[in-house]
DNA sequence: ACCCTTTATGCGGTTATCGTCATAACAGTC
DNA sequence: GACTGTTATGACGATAACCGCATAAAGGGT
């Protein structure tokens, strides 16, 4: 086979930096992390920033199903399940295996999990401050 | 002055739940988030979707600056940076200061820096996933 | 008062994303 | 082969987001 330029090895299209660049993330003083890789940052966060895929990742996390049981769960179209699993499936998110005609996806990451921890930490502290200056006001 | 009903305290002006309703995050097996915090979750990541306003954050995070700091630093224009930090100021990402005409932005908040390190960490991951597979081959 | 500087906002064009319908592609059965 | 059931994809309208231009708003100086 053909090895291909290791420069374009990328599982995101647009992921065509080296692995060098992946030691730093958000730097620090003076030192900005890259165009590129806030780049591939921002469409990680934004295959998070739908509803719509953040419920498939919390029913697939309940166990492997296949679409059937995803439009039985949601509500959601097909088609619509269909390409929001593929966007998901791009960045390894979610993945699938045939089962005869089915596909039956799964997702273990917990990645999404602690993201939506952290994020849920920050909500509730800031409710709790909220409440705080209600209460002494 | 007026208490407001607790059930309408809120930072984010969707986020309507009680408190109690951020006890859980992802749920686990049969135990699914509530569509709001669904919601909640993905109105937070989409504010980390746009490369500007991780560029904004970026910079903010290495000391505090004014708008003009901001322009030079990014090359974008003074609306778009209003509007990014607005943004990101009710979600309580920055929070600004009043210098006679000038405000001064900052972030000190760790929690971006969190889960860019998270997200950087799988995106590492998969690089050397795909490396190891091709030396393989 | 006026003017200048700095920041916020209404408006509009452009672009991207969502979600649906229809249909193609695929795997299996008869 | 034809037929059925399941999933992926092209086309399209609707909606939302981005981004700049122009302008309003706010604070300070003369």
């Amino acid at each position: 086979m053909d090895i291909p330029e290791l420069a374009s090895v990328q599982l995101v299209p647009q992921c065509i930096m080296p692995l060098s660049s992946y030691t730093t993330t958000m730097g620090v003083a003076g030192s900005m992390p890259s165009p590129q890789l806030l780049e591939e940052y921002s469409q990680f966060f934004r295959l998070l920033s739908e509803p719509a895929r953040l419920q498939l990742l919390c029913q697939l996390k309940a166990g492997p199903m296949d679409v059937a049981a995803l439009i039985e769960a949601t509500g959601f179209s097909q088609s619509h399940i269909s390409r929001q699993l593929g966007q998901l499936q791009r960045a390894d998110l979610v993945r699938c295996e045939r089962d005869g005609v089915r596909t039956i996806w799964s997702a273990d990451s917990e990645l999404v999990d602690d993201l939506c921890n952290l994020v849920q930490t920050r909500l509730r502290q800031r409710l709790e401050a909220q409440l705080q200056q209600l209460q002494s006001a």
